[in-house]
DNA sequence: TATGAATGAGGATTCATTCAT
DNA sequence: TATGAATGAATCCTCATTCAT
């Protein structure tokens, strides 16, 4: 077994297990810190110590690394949210428990949230075809207009909006603060958090905010 | 003129004025189809059938072709925005103005406002200062948040959000209105446009939506 | 160790030890051969049958080739003449140990020794900074000068001749030689030796050769 | 007649010879601030004002103007040393004027002198042949060499030293000497005459330079 | 005569990847 | 498992040269 993306998951060592984590997480901070055009394997691995090599020994190529990366965090990102989403049962709570949880995963974990976009915008062809199967923008926006949608249907939220619209919307708002975070250091997330939950909120809710 | 950045602009031949224009159209195509990353310059000449080396001719590097890209599309956008914005009074309607001539503007040149996006993400360290100094993404906050801050003042928006959130916000679903663009077919910008435009109306505006 | 200057010395393996010295061997006698300016990596790699990579992967880019090819055959020559000259203790003896010992080294190192002077010529720029930190044409001169100017002090050479002068003639006599060595097939470099060593002994010398 | 040579030296127009003289001055003035590598013909001609094409349709190419440039400079500097060596009759007096002319010249034409020996150490190649026919370095020490061979035969200077190996020091403490010139302000070509005519003096003189 | 436009070769450098050990 | 060695492709850039006007 060389040089291929190693042994099926279930099979790998516990030593296996370990570096492949290690090298996600160089390949994060490495992504946060230069951008996704300077992390090269090169660099990933001497932010470790380890040899170019060993990447490629642990996985089949560059391509399967950020796929990892994405997949990595984005798991762990969902379960993070749902976890609190889910701790709640109408929709208005629920949109609200997604944007705070999202910008609090964002907050603790910047480098992660920031490398996953970047690899988003780099590793798709703007004709279509994600290079990185696990991940595409697209999904993150189709479960929240999903969310908005039955909430919608249940007349939680305003009918005369376009679920999808609003989905991009919030999304492209909480992406660029994770933009935000690691370029401008005075960026207050939680402030920021408020300010969107608001936003969001009033333009859903089918009271005004009038009364909010 | 070798490999300079050639004559002042107003000495510029015909030809010349013409070819560089071409050379950013291609630039802006190639950026729009493959994303910054992969827009070499030997792409960008073979998808108009010239040279590599035109392009050094014409330009003094590829950073030097890149602000060109950022400036004409930022001149052009900003000239095609400030009219429609200045023909308004209120701070509401020059919001409404701002957000829909920017999406207007987005839906006729959705390469070139989706490639300086691109160039702004890429041609940014991480670590700081933008490679072309014509354009920082925080710019574009920055006059929104002045904007919406000085009709804060003047009592014309509610005096409880903060202009700089709501901006970032603003930027953002706007940004990801011009990736759709080009990777969604789909995507209905109009109707998009009128969602958030009442999202931000509602958000900003001291009457609530409660009588919308 | 991509691409840098590789780890420090202490640490390098044998075999990039052997790699470091064969490119840098190569580089002479490419440079010999074509002169600097014709001297590419690619050709000094073709001599050796490697790849243009490998070249960067062993050294940091050409000028530290460059430098390492300047360091190496300078310390070996200075260690070769130190000996020679440090053998002597008045100034006529170790100005003729200097001279001798220095064309002994060119003859034994033709190839060698036309290369950093050729180095020496093409990585100064005329304005001024020579761009290879470990040599400057001057120091060879400077050094010189010292010595004759030491011993003049202590009356053992003329004393109405300005060293400093002396210095960069006699410089240049033997750098002519190092030329000669690698163009004229009839150059006979001990004759050489024997004639120049006699030239600036009657030059310095508190007795002329009129007793000779 | 186009991109060639031009017309036979007889057919010139005033125009062109001007020209020519022109773009050969640029040349020798380029090579000496920037060095010959970097003396690209656009940076010749950009320092006239012409483009570059206008080089190529005055010169064959590249070494046709390098020819050119070795040709002036050597014609002038002949007639300048062959005047004031043709003053003299005996072999010392010659040999003092042939180095005297020679630093004067170079004093007042420090670029000339120096472009010419860049030229002939870049455009020859070591192997042999230099690629420009009319300056070999050793024209230069061949007709020295014969000079002092003469009165040797005369018994004008000491039977006792090879006259090539004198010769190929002499050129080589002159060629010292301008390259000094270019790169170091503080470098009296006055005094270093001085000394070196002296130096040869005394080592070529009959008479030590006891009496000197 | 002279220019501007264009080409294509060559050069340095970076990088993902392969492979023997 | 892991490394060091090596390759070859890709990229940006510089430059001499050609050519139509």
């Amino acid at each position: 077994m060389q040089s291929g993306s190693g042994p099926a998951p279930a099979e790998r060592t516990f030593i296996e297990t370990q570096r492949r984590a290690q090298i996600v997480a160089a390949a994060i901070d490495t992504i946060a810190e230069l951008g996704y055009a300077r992390a090269s394997l090169g660099r990933i691995a001497a932010r470790i110590g380890i040899s170019r090599g060993l990447i490629s020994y642990h996985f089949a190529g560059k391509d399967e690394l950020m796929s990892e990366v994405v997949r990595e965090v984005l798991e762990e990102g969902r379960a993070y949210m749902t976890r609190r989403i889910l701790a709640h049962s109408t929709g208005p709570e629920m949109l609200r428990a997604y944007i705070e949880s999202n910008l609090a995963y964002l907050r603790e974990h910047p480098s992660g949230a920031f490398a996953i976009v970047e690899i988003a915008r780099n590793g798709v062809t703007a004709v279509g075809q994600p290079r990185f199967s696990s991940y595409d923008v697209d999904d993150a926006v189709r479960a929240l207009a999903h969310l908005l949608s039955g909430f919608q249907d249940a007349g939680q939220f305003r009918a005369d909006f376009d679920p999808r619209a609003i989905a991009i919307a919030i999304r492209g708002a909480i992406d660029a603060a994770s933009r935000r975070l690691i370029s401008d250091p005075q960026f207050d997330i939680d402030s920021y958090a408020r300010e969107i939950v608001r936003v969001f909120e009033v333009a859903t809710g089918v009271a005004g905010p009038a009364g909010g």
